[in-house]
RNA sequence: GCCGCGGUAGCUCAGUGGUAGAGCGCGUCAUUGGUAAUGACGAGGCCGAGAGUUCAAUUCUCUCUCGUGGCACCA
């Protein structure tokens, strides 16, 4: 008599299963009802099949719908199988490659036949379509495994050539498995290779819970000299519901949309003529401004000196840090010389010395440490600077204000002996969340460690990493509460990193701040000061920024604050608006105090009923609008309308100028 | 840089092988109106740049450029 399998579920109770049973039979034991919501088990710690059969005694945990999460990436998965199956069906010959779950869906790479076209959105309603019809067939979903030879055999009889690549490149005695979507050999079912797990059937799936949302091109394996592949994205959720939910907060974001909002609050504008740099207008200097004079706060008052350095340095510089021989396709170049113009184009000799413009300001810094003499005493030294970099990006990469070619840091960098460096880096941490703070920002700590390629010893790595780590548990912030985690083989090639991650108002995140441990640039740029024993050592080099680049801080600013920007920083603070013209005059001198009083304030006399002007300057996210008509002006008052409030609030000048002066006070300054 | 899509008035967009249209915005005039659009009239365009096809190109083709969604990149 063969023995029974124990199966210990999550209540503590355990069952007996026949040899060869399955979580699914489990799952029907204890109910039909259970046995239809199930969708695939946890069996010992991992997410399998329904139908694959316990291979001795185990824990198992069935998933249903419940198990949101789970649930989510089981869902994902099988829509991109789905979706596979339908590209194949609708267009014979198209290759398939790989399709996983994603963030909000899946995605499928596929390579279109031959004498077809790349897939193009205008093919995405047929393929939806195609899905659905999968779906309603309620084709099961059966696991095989599978040598890997057969696997080979039947890609190249098919010419998949991308498939049979892949399985060519799997380890040779790991058991492959594949998945039917129909029954096994019966015509009609479909067949991809995949380590699963999936739903018991397509039928599992909501055929009104996904849609398919764009095109784009993706290499083959991620790599550029591969062939490019047709990436199909859809979005799949576990009911129409969800579905619904997530549309609209893509509506929401494009709404926060940084590059429309900017546009019509007439905060800056992009050009053509200078492609990845920022023209900034009038009220979008205003919030950098605001910024600035808050961040040199911040960093006089954290024992930082400002410096400012040269945009323009010799080549030569740059073939001593490094830069040039590694990061000269990133660099704006150009020749010590004055170009002869006599021909039609500016002519350059070709013997002049090259010079960059500036992609970073660590060499600088380095230089500015280096005059004169050094002593441990004078240690650590924090050399600040508002720091405008060139970068020559990728012209795919630019994107608004998030990516340009042009861009101020706050940057710092902290020279110091290495018994300095953890209590420097730990209050870093502290200084950046006291700036996160203010903004109203959640945020994750991440530690970025060192990459295949790399300079310096794996002793300074193992040193470096250590400091950062434990300068992070010193602030007490090494917690899941801050995100903590490491992130193996992301750090720069010269310093381990960490990072902070923000997480803004609808919940994207954004990777701002950041600090690293540089032995390296101090090594190579020959940085030293004179220790107490009198010899020279070599100081450790923090780099540092908590905005990161005042572009792309007042982007995320805006799209997190939908425009709405907080008191202080908004660039008008309040409208006087009057209700008829004789108010005028009152309207000004109301203007009149309140600028006298440090405000940013305008009135708006124009020719135009309260209700246009009321609207006009909400649109534009006025915070306040002070209206005025000729009971104000008799008593002397202000009536304010807050954006975003209902009520009204008559207000005498000097309230108001109490008011909005708390609300414009920066909150660093605030009692 | 690669793949897809796009570039028409300040903005959002429609349209056509015979050199253009709407709404908003802008200007003028009338209107002086209590909290999200008062009305009338008017001005405004090298239809992204270059080349080709054509009697004729904003429209079709090609190249370039910029933008955009991804990919790759992000020191």
């Amino acid at each position: 008599m063969t023995e029974l399998l124990k199966i210990s579920l999550p209540d503590g109770s355990v069952r007996e299963m026949e040899p060869g049973s399955t979580p699914g039979d489990v799952a029907a034991a204890i109910g039909p009802g259970l046995a239809k919501a199930a969708l695939a088990a946890r069996v010992n710690g991992e997410v399998r099949d329904l139908g694959r059969p316990f291979e001795g005694d185990s824990e198992l945990a069935l998933i249903t719908s419940k198990d949101e999460d789970d649930a989510l990436e089981l869902a994902r998965h099988d829509f991109a199988h789905v979706l596979a199956e339908a590209v194949q069906a609708l267009y014979p010959g198209t290759q398939i490659t790989f399709g996983p779950a994603t963030d909000d869906g899946f995605y499928y790479d596929v390579m279109a036949p031959a004498n077809r076209e790349p897939f193009s959105s205008e093919d995405l309603p047929a393929i939806e379509e195609k899905m659905r019809a999968i779906i309603k067939a309620d084709k099961p979903l059966v696991r095989e495994a599978w040598s890997r030879e057969q696997l080979i055999n039947k890609w190249e009889a098919e010419g998949e050539a991308f498939k049979a690549e892949w399985a060519k490149e799997l380890p040779e005695d790991e058991e492959l498995t594949v998945y039917w979507s129909g029954n096994p050999n019966e015509d009609g079912s479909w067949l991809d290779m995949c380590r699963g797990p999936h739903l018991p059937s397509t039928g599992k799936l909501d055929p009104q819970a996904f849609k398919l949302m764009r095109v784009a091109g993706a290499y083959w394996r991620g790599d550029q000299n591969n062939a490019q592949l047709t990436r199909i994205y859809g979005t799949g959720w576990l009911n129409k519901k969800q579905l619904n939910q997530h549309l609209m907060r893509l509506e929401e974001a494009a709404k926060r949309d940084h590059r429309k909002l900017g546009r019509e609050m007439d905060l800056f504008h992009l050009s053509d003529v200078a492609h990845g740099s920022v023209f900034w207008h009038p009220k979008g200097y205003r919030i950098w401004r605001e910024l600035e004079g808050y961040m040199r706060r911040k960093m006089d008052g954290g024992g930082y000196r400002e410096i400012k350095t040269p945009q323009v340095m010799d080549a030569r510089q740059w073939e001593q840090s490094g830069h040039w021989g590694k990061y000269r396709e990133n660099m704006f170049v150009i020749p010590d010389e004055v170009p002869n113009t006599e021909d039609d184009g500016p002519v350059i000799s070709g013997e002049a010395d090259w010079m960059a413009l500036k992609p970073m300001n660590c060499p600088a810094h380095v230089l500015v440490f280096k005059q004169g003499i050094t002593s441990y005493r004078d240690l650590p030294i924090r050399l600040g600077e508002m720091g405008c970099c060139h970068r020559n990006e990728p012209h795919g990469a630019l994107h608004g204000l998030m990516r340009v070619r042009q861009f101020t840091q706050d940057d710092a960098h902290i020279f110091c002996t290495e018994n300095q460096v953890v209590e420097e880096v730990r209050k870093f941490c502290e200084m950046a969340d006291a700036v996160y703070q203010d903004f109203g920002f959640k945020y994750e700590i991440k530690l970025a460690t060192r990459p295949e390629q790399r300079f310096g010893s794996d002793e300074d790595w193992d040193k470096a990493e250590q400091e950062l780590r434990d300068a992070v548990a010193e602030a007490g912030m090494a917690t899941e509460e801050f995100g903590w985690e490491e992130l193996p083989g992301e750090g720069a090639f010269y310093a381990p990193k960490l990072e902070w991650h923000l997480t803004d108002a609808i919940g994207r995140t954004w990777q701002v701040g950041t600090i690293q441990s540089d032995r390296v640039l101090p090594e190579r740029l020959d940085a030293t000061y004179i220790g107490e024993d009198g010899g020279k050592h070599r100081p450790v080099m923090l780099h540092r920024a908590i905005f990161g680049s005042y572009e792309r801080f007042i982007g995320i600013l805006i799209e997190h604050y939908a425009g709405r920007l907080p008191v202080w920083l908004s660039p008008v603070q309040a409208v006087v608006a009057p209700i008829v013209s004789d108010i005028d005059g009152y309207a000004e001198n109301v203007e009149a105090t309140l600028t006298a009083a440090g405000l940013r304030v305008k009135s708006d006399l124009r020719n135009e009923k309260i209700n246009y002007k009321v609207r006009e300057h909400s649109l534009a996210k006025v915070p306040h609008i002070l209206v005025v008509g000729k009971r104000e002006e008799e008593e002397g008052k202000v009536t304010m309308r807050t954006l975003g409030e209902k009520d009204q609030r008559v207000l005498t000048l000097d309230e108001a100028v109490a008011f909005l002066n708390a609300e414009a006070t920066p909150p660093d300054m605030r009692a």
